[in-house]
DNA sequence: CTAAACTTTCAAAAATAATTGAAAATAAAT
DNA sequence: ATTTATTTTCAATTATTTTTGAAAGTTTAG
């Protein structure tokens, strides 16, 4: 297999995996081609790359900053910005963790516990059933997102001193 | 709040965090529906409830029941289906988790063993980085996969139990 | 200050994914 | 064997998401 056949393999198949895991394509895309890229592209580089518009790359470049996964370098005497990824897995995942639980597991307590803490007149066994599903599944997350937070304090090398722990 | 509110709420919350991890709007709300009921529930049950059709309803259900996350009930004397959903939170993960690492995470994994230990003749700077960060991406994501495996072993309890051990 | 280089925005278009509904299939009852 | 109840399939439709591209916005240089 060639360079360009297995980059190019790597960069879709990183595409398609994001899709399943509800991230764009593109977004997926780049963040693959920067992740094996040896020095910080330019928005040009990558519209050229991947055969995205300007408005494409721009918007996806934006969000994998927000996510705090990839970086704006800026070179001396050039006018335009260059982007390099987090090249540390470890520390990627912790923001990807991180990023989630805030924008999707936080927000989903919040109503699990409104709806499982809700004064319901209705006395039904239906009714009594789901409170105490909601509750459980409260609970559940709660301890799921705290795991997440502690874990990703280590920082460093979290993963494999977890698995040193499961396997012990 | 009342039930039928609460109720609704939580059921458009599954659905749409669904959505945000890859998994169809329709399918996530079935699942949440059946989750939180005292009762078997039959196709046409859900039909109405969610304002879906019955096409809709029969695809997604099958695909719930792929999933391994909820089951077929049979009412004696009755000739149509019922479906309950596995309740149990720790089952419900571990079927989860051992469904995405087979459909996602070893086919990702199958591509990234293959570009990470290509025979690439480019002997550049950037291919060399290519090899280096698809090969730690390989080890990195084979970790994570296999401390799935062992944690999704236990079965019972297993989420409690990693808590105590990352806690302590 | 003005032009040139570059980036962002956003309405419209294109692509993708989900949903419908009716016909076909299946299974049970008479 | 035929009718009736129920489920599945899938082509067509609808909804949602993504992408484009050109105009507007920014920033640096001269």
């Amino acid at each position: 297999m060639e360079f360009k056949e297995a980059k190019n393999k790597f960069v879709q198949t990183w595409g398609a995996l994001g899709s399943q895991w509800g991230i764009n394509k593109t977004m997926a895309q780049i963040h693959a081609l920067l992740m094996v890229a040896h020095e910080p592209l330019s928005m040009e580089d990558i519209m050229e790359e991947l055969h995205i518009s300007r408005g494409n790359a721009s918007m996806n470049l934006r969000s994998l900053m927000d996510w705090g996964i990839i970086y704006k370098e800026l070179k001396p005497g050039e006018r335009r910005e260059f982007f390099v990824a987090e090249k540390d897995l470890d520390e990627l995942a912790v923001k990807v963790a991180q990023e989630r639980s805030r924008r999707e597991i936080k927000p989903a307590l919040k109503v699990l516990k409104e709806v499982s803490t809700a004064n319901i007149t209705n006395t039904s066994a239906e009714a009594k059933q789901f409170k105490d599903q909601t509750s459980k599944l409260y609970d559940f997350v709660l301890k799921a997102d705290n795991m997440i937070e502690k874990v990703t304090e280590y920082k460093d090398n979290w993963l494999a001193r977890l698995v040193m722990k499961v396997m012990k």
